[in-house]
DNA sequence: CGAATTTGACCTGCGC
DNA sequence: GCGCAGGTCAAATTCG
């Protein structure tokens, strides 16, 4: 309960933000975080693909030498030259790869940082707060832990390993054709918005990873960082494999006008992925929070907003969309007919999510 | 009943 | 070396 405290000074902030700023991150650039010891057995196969998000771009980058300086480019919106540099990395990156399907203006790399975590760091300049967590460790999942994931060592998790980060914009949360089932939830220092953790379901061999976040500055789009790579072909139908995937939206949630809003999103078992419910999720959280905090606008740093709100990165590697050609769409098209119902996603339906995010 | 989500706890990396 | 924050695990819960 302690964390609600946190959670609801989070949120303000996150209102405040979200409604100042939102301008600056439209586009997406991306950025390769770190690359290593990550787990693509076969970088060959199975990666991020840039068409899939047709509609924002994807860069890909190297290790932060190489990706911090693509980004550092002073003018956030001079895109051009930066995506050219972008283009090169990418290829480096992923020399096979198709080239992108980034269009210029699409894409805006803003600010430059080698990798998000410290980029979130930066950001976050607020006073430390005591965690609470400082209770007795009970012998139970904690060593477990290693054994779990006996193959990966948490060790290296941060330092090796690769991770691409996008800003896209909540639709896009729900075009993405892979299963992810999500692992764990977390508040994220000086972020209104709790960082959700999916992996992918898939396959139970895939070491794919993705974070998603919703964006600080713009609370219309989310930041989702890929770990590893998927080590299978992407699902024909984005639920074909996990269509299984809870869609609680539904429940008397309804009271949110927002409701009305939205298309009563068609309960297209296709179309209603776990990008969805987790899409839906930050977003009730967010809105959530911005009910709830918007008094408390003034509280706000706007100062990171700003600076952060332009960076919209995106790694991709090739192997990502491998297979996922077929859901390349046009640049207009956005969205195969896969997901038709993400758009109409309840922004706000999910209560669940709500509750979550309010019982953090 | 099986699968997904939620949530608290633990572990590791990293900055100070 | 210490403490914080992030990331992951797994039990419990919920839902189809």
């Amino acid at each position: 309960m302690e964390d609600i405290d946190w959670d609801l000074h989070a949120v303000v902030r996150g209102c405040t933000t979200s409604t100042s700023t939102s301008t600056s991150t439209s586009t997406t650039a991306a950025t390769t975080i770190n690359s290593n010891s990550n787990s693509n057995r076969n970088g060959t196969s199975s990666g991020y693909r840039s068409d899939y998000y047709p509609q924002y771009s994807c860069f890909s980058g190297f290790g932060s030498e190489q990706g911090g300086h693509l980004f550092s480019h002073p003018d956030p919106f001079e895109t051009r030259n930066v995506i050219g540099e972008l283009d090169e990395l990418y290829k480096t990156f992923s020399p096979k790869t198709q080239p992108l399907l980034y269009s210029p203006q699409a894409c805006t790399p803003i600010s430059s940082f080698s990798s998000f975590a410290s980029f979130n760091k930066d950001l976050q300049t607020q006073p430390k707060q005591q965690q609470k967590r400082s209770q007795p460790k009970q012998s139970h999942a904690g060593s477990v832990t290693s054994s779990g994931n006996s193959h990966t060592p948490r060790s290296k998790r941060r330092k090796n390993q690769l991770k691409k980060v996008c800003q896209v914009p909540a639709e896009a949360l729900s075009s993405d054709v892979w299963a992810w089932r999500k692992y764990g939830q977390k508040p994220i220092k000086g972020s209104p918005y709790p960082r959700g953790y999916y992996r992918c379901s898939s396959s139970k061999g895939c070491l794919a990873r993705k974070q998603v976040e919703r964006n600080r500055s713009d609370a219309g789009m989310f930041i989702v960082t890929y770990t590893a790579e998927h080590n299978h072909p992407a699902p024909t139908h984005r639920n074909s494999l996990a269509g299984s995937t809870r869609q609680k939206t539904s429940t008397p949630q309804a009271g949110t006008s927002n409701d009305s809003n939205k298309p009563s999103s068609p309960p297209q078992p296709t179309c209603s992925s776990p990008a969805t419910s987790l899409e839906d999720e930050l977003l009730v959280q967010s809105t959530t929070d911005t009910e709830l905090s918007r008094e408390e606008k003034d509280i706000t740093e706007d100062d990171d907003e700003d600076e952060h709100a332009g960076f919209s990165e995106m790694a991709v590697s090739d192997d990502f969309f491998a297979g996922l050609e077929e859901f390349v769409v046009p640049a207009t098209g956005f969205f195969p007919d896969h997901f038709p119902a993400s758009f109409g996603v309840p922004w706000h339906a999910n209560n669940n999510a709500a509750t979550a995010a309010g019982s953090i």
